[in-house]
DNA sequence: GTATTTCCGAGTACATCGCTGGGGATGCCG
DNA sequence: CGGCATCCCCAGCGATGTACTCGGAAATAC
């Protein structure tokens, strides 16, 4: 798949909180784990990881929870990709240095400049509209 | 970095083949392994798995090596991508059974058309070619 | 003050990656 | 025909990462 477990568990809990956030909805890890069927425990880390992040925030205590720091539109999937992948400092080994190298460290960029252009181009908030897309149509087939 | 070590090293072994190959050039194991620094016990077994996918010949015995299968125009770096990363039967588990994991893998899905797009897009040929530019321009600074 | 929740860091099982090594099959060359 | 060069196949190995699990400390509502 093209996300670890992390982004994609990270992703899911966000769109969550997205659906809730006109409420300014607060949802503890536990609640967001049983919905999606998520090791809660894990969990914890990867909403740990995107409060530092400044995309959530937190609170302590009984009836705490985690909420959207910021609105869903504000929030690029680039962002929180980059939150949850952990920042690989200096990912891989430098290049060798041919031309041969090179060209395919070239076809290298292109691709990622690809994958970036999507992440930046995407919102929380266009996903949230694509799932509630997605559940208008499952719901129109109950009639 | 996109591609992992084994694929680099596959697409860098074509490209030297491919400069050579009008005049039906044959290169060694051991010499592409030297020209470019990789280890060549390693190498070996990308070059097998190019064979396999019909990709490279191989010929057996002294004076043997390896040779496109086809001309650099008419091999595709997504071909070559699939033969090297492995096919890894059907990589991940299945997606969560909800609208958010759902969500996330219409996202996931869109990432790798993209990527899958340039890379049918590629031909060795045109890597070929962009070898071919940085070594004049290499060349340029000699003047 | 107690129950609830987040916070922090460590530990573990498993897989994958990059690489090494041992021998076997094939085929040229003298 | 013997010897050597080269590819062929498969097995193993250390390091790293991934997907969790766990123990307990800090904050806070009631």
């Amino acid at each position: 798949m093209a996300f670890s477990a992390k982004t994609e568990y990270g992703l899911v809990s966000l769109l969550e909180l997205a659906a809730i956030h006109p409420q300014g909805g607060v949802l503890q890890v536990a609640e967001i784990a049983a919905r999606q069927g998520i090791p809660d425990r894990y969990l914890e880390q990867m909403l740990t990881s995107l409060r530092r992040g400044q995309i959530l925030r937190s609170i302590r205590g009984p009836r705490g929870g985690y909420q959207l720091a910021r609105p869903p539109a504000e929030i690029r999937i680039a962002e929180v990709v980059i939150c949850l992948e952990g920042e690989v400092a200096s990912r891989g080994t430098a290049a060798r240095q041919s031309p041969e190298f090179e060209v395919i460290g070239g076809l290298e960029g292109r691709l990622e400049q690809a994958r970036q252009a999507i992440l930046e181009g995407t919102s929380l908030q266009d996903l949230l509209d694509e799932r509630d897309l997605r559940l208008q149509s499952q719901v129109m087939y109950f009639i």
